[in-house]
DNA sequence: CCTATTTGTTAGTAAAGCATACAATTTGGC
DNA sequence: GCCAAATTGTATGCTTTACTAACAAATAGG
């Protein structure tokens, strides 16, 4: 078959931008040693609710800019149209999310939260409370200031 | 059409054995916020090889432990059968690798580098090198460690 | 006003990973 | 020694994710 070159660009750095430092809000992390030897801590935090990181990020995106155009929300989560789409589609079939035209912009979908995606965002920051609890309970308070400091830095 | 419920079973770790605490290997980390603010080094230091890490993990533990089974391979990299099968396929097609018949175990595949595959792994330390590098030029050695502590204490 | 760009949408594609089914082999109880 | 159960490898197909390409509607700019 094809073979599966399917790393990306080679770039070093995939990031995007944003502000480092609320400790409200880690949701996991993440080393690889070489080996295959993989060690982590992945929040699934979301699993019982039925819901993906991805669609919470959405979520909260849209609660904090409501009204955000779709292209607007998949550049911030580093998603293309077409992945933004599907996820966008299911989280308003859900009734999470409504679609309507811009009024400014006839080409844009402006997103806003229904009642019920207030109401699971509310959860899911739930869930995060509680994985924090348990981040917590394994390292201190500056411990965490220093990996968030030190991931920080990773952008510099 | 279906729901996106494709999280994993809820379990907060998922991990698998092994040994922490060699600086030499660590391939990247990656940590992850709320809100989809993902600060994340991910190696993709194999790219160039044409190699992704899963590949660069499966060449390391043959060499590793030559005369591996396939299902003992997989279970050490946390691949099911099926997964392992298309990757030692896909070396073996470029000829990194090569299977025998167990000769204690008829069912069992052993498998053993080629000298291809022993060229390609040290290529691929050399990238571990050259990404070592890069995180010691942001990190002192101090911090890498108290890293993999932390990670460590993840798994008591 | 006409062309180029932007945005959303759909459809098709590729890769990763999984479950299932099956064959060959080994293991263990009798 | 024999037969059922478990193990291992293998092939097939499915699901999920994320991408590209093509297209339509709307906007922007000369």
């Amino acid at each position: 078959m094809d073979e599966d070159n399917s790393l990306a660009s080679g770039a070093l750095i995939e990031d995007n931008p944003g502000e480092i430092g609320e400790l409200d809000g880690v949701l996991g992390f993440h080393i690889r040693l070489a080996h295959g030897a993989v060690y982590r801590h992945f929040s699934e935090t979301f699993a019982g609710l039925g819901l993906t990181q991805k669609q919470v990020s959405v979520l909260w995106l849209v609660a904090d800019l409501p009204g955000i155009a779709q292209i607007e929300l998949g550049s911030r989560l580093q998603m293309d149209r077409a992945t933004t789409m599907t996820i966008v589609n299911r989280l308003q079939e859900r009734g999470y999310l409504r679609r309507e035209r811009s009024e400014s912009d006839g080409r844009k979908q402006s997103l806003y939260l229904t009642e019920a995606g207030e109401g699971a965002l509310v959860e899911a920051k739930g869930c995060i409370s509680q994985h924090e609890a348990w981040l917590k309970s394994r390292f201190s308070e500056e411990e965490i200031e220093k990996l968030v400091e030190m991931l920080a830095r990773i952008h510099e």
